[in-house]
DNA sequence: CGATATCTTGAGGAATCTCAATACTAGTGG
DNA sequence: CCACTAGTATTGAGATTCCTCAAGATATCG
C-alpha cells in the first residue's frame, strides 16, 4: 500500500522510434487509428519509443505534464495517493491505451510500469496541435475520454456498492474482456500485478483479495496455477459471483 | 437505496425558450462559454428548455440518448443501480455543468432532478453537427470531460480508500467549494439532497451519514439548523477531518 | 393537526481490516 | 545442485468499522 517510491528517472531510455507506426501492432486499437497513413507521419514525427523497466514511474501527480503516452506493451498502473500512503489505483492501462488524460498542465495521478512496458511519447504541447490540425483526432480522443469515464463511473459503482467477492470477479471479468478485445484467449488470464496493486485498485487489503481468489478457486469458478496465472474454469459461476448477467459484460466489452 | 422509481415522463413540461441565451445567467460557467454571440445562436436555434419537478427522471440507463442537457437551474443526481437496487450516485449536477457523457448512443446512466430544475436540452444529433461546425466547442467539450474525468478519480480514491468520516468532510468541503465557483456564499450550504442521496454518493448508508454528520455538528466544526442546511464554523477542522490541506481543495476548486 | 416522509439514535451483527505466522517463489551464492 | 535470502502470497485470530434492524424524533404536507 504504501508507495514505496522506486526512485526512477521519469523518462528512463528514450530512443528514437525504431519501427514505425505504419508497422505498429496496436495501431487499429489506439487512438492512432483516427490518422490515415500521410497523418500517422505528422504525429510519428513527434513520436518518441520509451521503454520502461517493471515499477519504473512514468509521471508523478503534480508534475508539469509535458507528455501524453500512447502504451504499446506491457501494463501501466495509475493511482493517487492519500497523505499518509494510502493509495487508490484509477486504472490500468494495456496496449493500445491512452495515458495523459485527463488533459491538464500538471498530471492528477501518478503513472508506474507493472511490468516491462513501452510507451509512445508525445510531447503534449505539439499533440494538442495535432489536435487542432487533426479534427477526428480531437474526435477520437473525446471518444477515448468517454470510454474512460464511462469506466471509471462502473468503477465508482463498484468501490461504492460491491461486496468484496463481487468485486474480485467483476475485476477477472473485465480483465478477460479486455484480453478478448485484444483478440488473445480469454480463459488464461496473465496478471502481471500484484496482490497489493488488485486491492488498491479493488478498495480492498491484500489479505481480502487473497482469502476470495481462494474461494473462487474452491468453488470450482476459476483456477490459480500460481499467482500471476488465472484460468477461467466456469464463466457463468464467475458472473454469478460477480452479480452480472452476460449481457452486463458484453454491454461493457463493446463499449456502450 | 432502492430505486423507487418515479414513473415520471422522460421530458415532461417542454417548453420553447424563453428568455434567451444572451441573458442566461449560467452561460460563462457552461460549455456555452465557448462560443460567440452569434455562434450561440446556432445552439440557441435547436435548444429547448424543460423543468423538471423534484425526483422526475430526466433520463434512464440504457435509453437511445437523443438529447444532451445543460443545467441552468436546480440539481440534477446521476446514478446506476445494480439488479438488486443497490445504488452508486456517481455526481450532482449543479447550474452550469453539462450533462450526458460520455457520449454513447445510450445512456449509460439514469438521471433524475434532486429539486425543481431547469435544463436546456440539445437535440444529440444536431449537437453534434455543431461539434463539427465549431471546433470551439468540441474543445470545450473535451475540458469538460476532462474536469469530469479528474472528478471521477478523486471519487474513486474516496471510495476505496476514504473513511466514513473523512468522506463526510470530504463531500461537505466539495459542495462548499463549488458554491464558491458558482459566487456563493461558501459557509453556508444548502443540501438539497437527502441522507439517502448523500449515502449513495459516498459509498455509505442513511444511518452511517447520519451519525457523522451529528459527530461533525458536535466537534463544533459545522452546525445544522435543519436536515437540508449546513453550516461551516470552523474549515480547518473539517479539512482536519477530511484528511485534506488547504492546497488540496484549492487545486480542486482550480480544477486541475 | 394528524399522517407520512425523513432523519436521528441505539443495539447488535457482519464484513473487512489489522496484526501475526506460515508458505511459497525467485534469485543468489556457495 | 542446493541451501539461503528476500519478497510476495496465503492463512489464521482477533479487532474495528460500518451495516442491519428497530425505535423514536423531527419535519413536511395536506
Amino acid at each position: 500500500m504504501p508507495p514505496k517510491g522506486p526512485l526512477a528517472s521519469a523518462v528512463p531510455h528514450p530512443m528514437k522510434l525504431a519501427t514505425g507506426c505504419a508497422a505498429c501492432a496496436v495501431r487499429d486499437m489506439s487512438v492512432c487509428s483516427a490518422l490515415s497513413a500521410q497523418e500517422l507521419e505528422r504525429l510519428e514525427a513527434i513520436t518518441t519509443r520509451v521503454e520502461m523497466e517493471p515499477q519504473f514511474t512514468v509521471f508523478y501527480e503534480g508534475d508539469a505534464a509535458k507528455y501524453l503516452f500512447n502504451v504499446t506493451s506491457g501494463v501501466v498502473k495509475v493511482y493517487k495517493l492519500l497523505a499518509d500512503g494510502r493509495r487508490q489505483i484509477t486504472g490500468f492501462f494495456f496496449p493500445g491505451d491512452f495515458l495523459g488524460l485527463a488533459l491538464y498542465d500538471h498530471y492528477t495521478y501518478t503513472a508506474e510500469a507493472v511490468d516491462k512496458a513501452t510507451l509512445c511519447r508525445f510531447p503534449r504541447r505539439q499533440f494538442e496541435h495535432l489536435l487542432d490540425e487533426f479534427p477526428k483526432l480531437e474526435k477520437r480522443l473525446l471518444q477515448t475520454a468517454s470510454n474512460e469515464l464511462a469506466a471509471a463511473q462502473d468503477q465508482m459503482l463498484l468501490l461504492g456498492r460491491k461486496t468484496a467477492q463481487e468485486r474480485i470477479a467483476t475485476f477477472l471479468l473485465s480483465l478477460s474482456d479486455r484480453a478478448t478485445r485484444r483478440g488473445q484467449r480469454t480463459n488464461v488470464l496473465k496478471l502481471p500485478m500484484s496482490r497489493s496493486d488488485i486491492g488498491d485498485y479493488l478498495g480492498l487489503t491484500i489479505e481480502t483479495v487473497s482469502r476470495h481468489l481462494t474461494r473462487l478457486k474452491k468453488s470450482g469458478a476459476v483456477d490459480l496455477p500460481n499467482a500471476q496465472e488465472i484460468r477461467i474454469l466456469h464463466r457463468p459461476a464467475l458472473l454469478e459471483f460477480a452479480g452480472l448477467s452476460e449481457e452486463d459484460t458484453l454491454a461493457t466489452a463493446a463499449g456502450f
